[in-house]
RNA sequence: GGGACUAUGGUGAAGUGGUUAUCACAUCGCUCUGUGGCAGCGAGGUCAUGGGUUCGAGUCCCAUUAGUCCCC
């Protein structure tokens, strides 16, 4: 299922094959969000233009899909394949709504992940309620739940190829007793997951993966016996989670990473801006996902070498230059202007605004594969700290 | 020559005389880390100019200037 390439020599950073049923990863690869199964704005085709090799949908926004096609199989299977191409596909379990709902203001979630509402008393986890079950909550005024058990019944019937257990995801606020409390939910709630998993694999001709979720939060002995205790249950690669704040990823992967089984892949969960890819990779992560190039590109910033241009700026209006220069992602390849971008993507027409937000889209999404592209070769190359120094010190954030 | 109307950030508009002048678009700046639908947050006006009335004027009065329209 997973294969490990080459090591390199001098970090953890390694290169391997990721086999699902729907086709193979090349690792370390950047896995792109598709919550509602589709990339807004995007057609397979597309897709396939950005050199995608794998797509994270989530089990709590495709929820309602499982309900409505409860008796046909693999329809949503279909219809995400329809979509996004014949990709691998992720599906996240639906524990990182612990965290979202219970602060329901989107811009607050933020805030309360990398820690900055450290002052702020009204950040509590007040709309939900955590039981040894799983998670009671309110969505849309109506009551509902989902814990372990239901989260891989629900995946099962997305279908797709590798599945994440229902974990318990912590603040950087939250207290060394809290994320203890938490940690010990999340282990009990990944057995149940591999039961339930094995159960619901039993009549599956293509089987799915499972990855199990590290916790810990920021506390050293808490990470390391997550690692430890979710490292030895037998699931087939592992997902890092928490929430951290700024630059403490590498640290808490260095704490990790030595405790997981050098054979089973790695996914840092809802990672991914520039610098933090090279960190996680240097650190023997092989997959991570992140909403950074799609959100972003839909807000108009586009990646270069150089660094991101946010392309609504007046400052574009009459460039007539392509994104970048020697970029052989389709928007640039097909000569779309950076004024022409900034025009659509500023227009108030819904198909126009469309237009832009797609350009931005396919440009963004082609630069993290090509970057992973890159990486990938330096680390076959053995020049895997160089390239990463190149290209950062290019890179101005 | 006579009369009417208008004059508020870059643009277009709102503003019964009373705390830090409102909105949209544009501009500039910041933000986005297990997203979800033309993103969010923030900055810049002292209200054409000069006087006057008033405790207090963008808001009332006068003059000047500019523009639009009408009459001769």
């Amino acid at each position: 299922m997973f294969e490990v390439l080459k090591k390199d020599k001098r970090t953890k950073a390694r290169l391997g094959l990721l086999k699902t049923p729907h086709g193979i990863i090349k690792t370390p690869s950047y896995v792109f969000v598709g919550t509602y199964g589709r990339i807004l704005h995007l057609s397979r085709n597309d897709i396939k233009n950005t050199k995608t090799q794998v797509i994270i949908s989530n089990t709590f926004h495709l929820w309602d899909k499982v309900e409505s096609y409860k008796n046909s199989k693999s329809v949503i299977r279909n219809e995400l394949t329809r979509n996004f191409g014949k990709l691998p596909i992720m599906t996240d379990s639906g524990g990182f709504q612990v965290l979202s709902l219970a602060f329901s203001d989107k811009n607050k979630v933020g805030k309360f992940m990398t820690g900055e509402a450290k002052a702020d008393k009204s950040y509590k986890r007040s709309k939900i309620k955590i039981t040894e079950k799983g998670v009671h909550f309110l969505f849309n005024g109506k009551k509902m739940f989902l814990g372990p058990e239901l989260s891989m019944k629900l995946q099962e019937k997305i279908g797709a190829d590798i599945l994440f257990a229902f974990d318990h995801i912590t603040s950087p606020l939250d207290t060394y007793k809290y994320n203890q409390k938490a940690l010990r939910l999340t282990n009990k709630w990944a057995k149940i997951c591999l039961k339930e998993h094995a159960t619901n694999q039993k009549n599956r001709a293509n089987k799915q993966i499972l990855f199990g979720i590290v916790q810990g939060g920021l506390f050293k002995d808490l990470r390391i016996q997550s690692a430890k205790s979710i490292g030895s249950m037998p699931f087939d690669g592992f997902g890092i989670g928490g929430s951290y704040t700024k630059k403490q990823i590498a640290k808490v992967l260095k704490w990790i990473i030595p405790h997981l089984p050098e054979e089973k892949p790695r996914h840092l969960l809802g990672v991914g801006k520039v610098e933090d890819i090279f960190e996680a990779i240097e650190n023997g992560v092989d997959t991570f996902d992140c909403v950074i190039p799609t959100r972003e590109a839909r807000h108009g910033r586009l990646y270069t070498k150089t660094g991101y241009i946010d392309i609504r700026r007046g400052y574009y209006s009459k460039d007539k230059k392509i994104t970048e220069t020697g970029c052989g992602c389709f928007t640039c390849t097909k000569k779309i202007s950076r004024a022409k971008i900034r025009e659509l993507i500023k227009s108030k027409d819904r198909i126009l605004n469309a237009q832009g937000q797609r350009w931005c889209l396919m440009h963004n999404m082609w630069f993290f594969n090509n970057l992973l592209e890159d990486i990938r070769k330096s680390i076959a190359g053995g020049k895997f700290k160089e390239f990463k120094k190149k290209t950062l010190t290019k890179f101005k954030s």
